[in-house]
DNA sequence: TATATGAGCAATTAATCGGTTGCGCAAATT
DNA sequence: AATTTGCGCAACCGATTAATTGCTCATATA
């Protein structure tokens, strides 16, 4: 199964997993509790999250705990880099187009 | 269907749709062209683009050119926002560890 | 040692997705 | 006026997805 990082974080729930084990570490149970869904159906998301990097294992007995492996969200970052600079070029086109105004009104 | 941003770009087709037209805007036709699918696949796509406000269209005679709106694909950099601030954070505790040792060495 | 608990694995199901095909409509072209 | 072209819409199909259920295994706890 080709999985990328963008398709991982598509999922909502995903999205929000992330977002919990970014602040700390943490078992598959609680985070289930975080959520009113099954323990298994959060494995699972873990699992995808695991498979693209997005996140990893550290078994503690019979815990796992689950955290952020941060470097891959900047894959992520990477992408909108290219749109970046766009945006930024249409700023400022607007701002040449707001002062040509401004030297137009006298 | 509640369709969101992240969902729009988790398809690696609609990435690339969205790169092509970030560069200028195009008609469905010209940009299947640029890939080995049909035009109407293309259109579901630009239409999915299109509900959740990451392209808008323009009517020109009886082609529609299809336009990146940027300031959307500012969401997905905001929601990145949250971990670029702990993935630096990580990065200065990196730059403590190695200064430490530094200090360490003589 | 017996039992409870944490968690991965496998099979199943309903929903969604990406794509194709065929259609009709409106704007160009002849 | 007739034909071609650009495009959206709708129906359909196979593949994928998210979630549930039932299972087993290993580690704690009684």
């Amino acid at each position: 199964m080709r999985r990328d990082v963008f398709q991982a974080i598509a999922d909502p729930t995903r999205r929000a997993i992330i977002g919990l084990i970014a602040l700390q570490a943490m078992t598959p149970n609680a985070i289930a509790e975080h959520f009113d869904t099954s323990r298994q159906a959060v494995s699972k998301h873990l699992q995808i999250l695991v498979e693209c990097q997005l996140v990893k294992q550290e078994q503690q007995g019979r815990e796992i705990y689950y955290l952020l492996e941060v470097a891959k969200m900047k894959e992520i970052d990477k992408w909108l880099e290219q749109f970046r600079k766009i945006w930024e070029d249409r700023f400022n086109e607007l701002d040449t187009v707001l002062s040509n105004l401004k030297t137009d009104k006298p």
